[in-house]
RNA sequence: GCCCCCAUCGUCUAGCGGCCUAGGACAUCACCCUUUCAAGGUGACGGCACGGGUUCGAAUCCCGUUGGGGGUGCCA
């Protein structure tokens, strides 16, 4: 018994598709579990729309949502359009067995001939002419007669009527190969046992199928997935979508809250429980399993799952993870000014207040900038009580006066300052939180000022207070 | 046009003939908790597209209708 041989063939296009990697990760998981391989292979016959960069961002795509090129499952990156010469080799050999044959028709030629008899597509013209191989013929595989049976892992078997389908061509009349006759020649050549991929290839299964019967081979086990749909339900894409992995994770969404979003569409884990960790999914995935209808991809849901995960995490985790929002170019406050020791006392209340890595900053921003800017908006309302105004000043004096700068205190002051004025505490704190964080919402107002300090608290109360008219 | 696929709450799904007065999650709403905002807790709302069969019994099987999607290149 030979192990399974999974395959994931993205094309070069500069980024790497969030449908490619729900494909990528249920290969993955099946390669890894079945102790097969999983081979990447970049898909493109022409070498010029290579660009190694290119593949450098898909491997690192792959990595990022835990499939590493060093992991002994992994192999390639192959690139199609070097092994060309075998496409080639490969369907010239066909013309020998009668299943290709040279047709010097164009496109335009078939267009006539269409009008003319009012027909439609490529009705086998050129089959029986004996043409030789020349310059502008291009080779046309010879469907034959009957039916091809697609035994697909998840839909089931699928029955094609052979007469339905023209003879396509698989190397054109330049003499380059066609996407179709690479990708069988290279499965045939690279041993692939199974073949996974998004819905939309179902109907050109059959032409594949035919292929790689026509080279005297077993097809492989074909499973076609559930297409990922966009909210008017048509397939995702590049123009009208978010589908660049990239772009989530420059936003912060957490490669194991991707994963497992990703594996929730198109299947669901056992049991009731959608947030579990890889290795449990890995055990459990099944291509039987795998549902038949396209999967809305919900941004929403998506960042719920990264939410819990982000809350799973240890200040020490949610602090790493965080480095590239702190210090990255956009981050909000010199980096000079940044303080590990209180982002680390605070990642406990930032983190339930975060659904992306990169709303953290934000949250805490106050804490590390000199002067955070005053929402004037906020500041003019919270000071147009003149309640709310005796409890700032009650406040500052009493934050003075404190013996112990910690959070129990402060609140202390703030409550016995809010009762005197007859006030609720939540609505009390809001002049003095505006004040010091510049913002009306925000982390537990106490254990802020606890970390801001005694000297900084009062200067930035004052400088407030002495605004007001 | 032709071919193929699909069809359970708004969304992702569980369900593979009786455990279903259809379960969970996201979203929404309400309440609780509470120093703001979150998080958390409790609850509410909400679905088997339609019509025929088969069966003692159908969300589950079959047929049709409707609706949606995909494919049909000398693109990948």
């Amino acid at each position: 018994m030979t192990s399974p041989r999974f395959r994931i063939a993205p094309s070069p296009t500069g980024y790497f598709h969030v449908g490619g990697a729900r494909t990528a990760l249920f290969n993955w998981a099946l390669a890894r579990r079945l102790g097969g391989t999983f081979v990447l292979r970049i898909e493109d016959t022409d070498a010029e729309r290579n660009r190694p960069e290119w593949t450098e961002g898909i491997i690192e795509a792959l990595a990022w949502i835990g499939i590493h090129s060093d992991d002994p499952h992994f192999e390639g990156p192959y690139f199609q359009s070097e092994y060309a010469e075998q496409h080639v080799e490969m369907a010239r050999g066909l013309v020998a067995s009668g299943h290709a044959y040279y047709c010097d028709m164009t496109a335009a030629d078939i267009e006539e001939r269409n009008k003319a008899e009012g027909t439609q597509g490529y009705r086998g013209w050129s089959r029986d002419r004996g043409l030789e191989a020349g310059p502008g013929r291009a080779l046309r595989f010879r469907v034959p007669e009957g039916t091809t049976l697609v035994r697909d892992k998840v839909r089931g078997d699928v029955e094609f009527d052979n007469s339905l389908i023209e003879d396509f061509v698989l190397l054109r009349g330049n003499g380059s190969p066609m996407f179709l006759l690479a990708n069988v020649v290279d499965d045939i050549t690279m041993r692939i046992s199974h073949v996974l991929r998004a819905e939309e290839h179902l109907p050109n299964t059959p032409k594949q199928q035919m292929l790689w019967e026509a080279f005297g081979h077993e097809p492989p086990v074909w499973a076609h997935l559930p297409l990922l749909v966009n909210d008017q339900r048509k397939k995702i894409s590049k123009r009208r979508d978010k589908v660049a992995l990239e772009q989530y994770r420059e936003e912060g969404i957490l490669p194991e809250a991707m994963v497992n979003y990703l594996m929730t569409l198109g299947w669901a884990p056992k049991g009731d429980v959608e947030i579990q960790p890889w290795t449990q999914m890995e055990a459990d995935f099944r291509l039987e399993d795998v549902n038949h209808s396209p999967a809305f991809f919900d941004l929403k849901k998506l960042a719920a799952f990264n939410g819990e995960y982000i809350r799973a995490m240890s200040p020490e985790q949610f602090l790493e993870a965080c480095r590239p929002w702190l210090f990255g170019p956009d981050a909000p406050f010199p980096a000079e000014r940044f303080d590990e020791r209180v982002f680390l006392a605070m990642a406990p209340v930032i983190q339930p207040r975060c659904t992306m890595l990169a709303d953290a900053p934000g949250v805490v921003d106050f804490l590390f900038l000199a002067d955070p800017v005053l929402d004037a908006e906020a500041w003019a309302k919270a000071v147009a009580v003149p309640e709310n105004v005796a409890v700032l000043r009650d406040c500052i004096a009493g934050f003075e006066g404190l013996a112990a700068w910690t959070a129990d205190e402060l609140k202390s002051v703030m409550e016995s300052a809010a009762a005197t004025h007859g006030l609720k505490a939540g609505k009390a704190q809001a002049p003095v939180r505006v004040a010091v964080t510049g913002r009306t919402v925000g982390p537990p107002l106490f254990e802020s000022l606890e970390l801001l300090g005694r000297d900084e608290t009062l200067r930035r109360l004052r400088v407030a207070e002495a605004t007001i008219g």
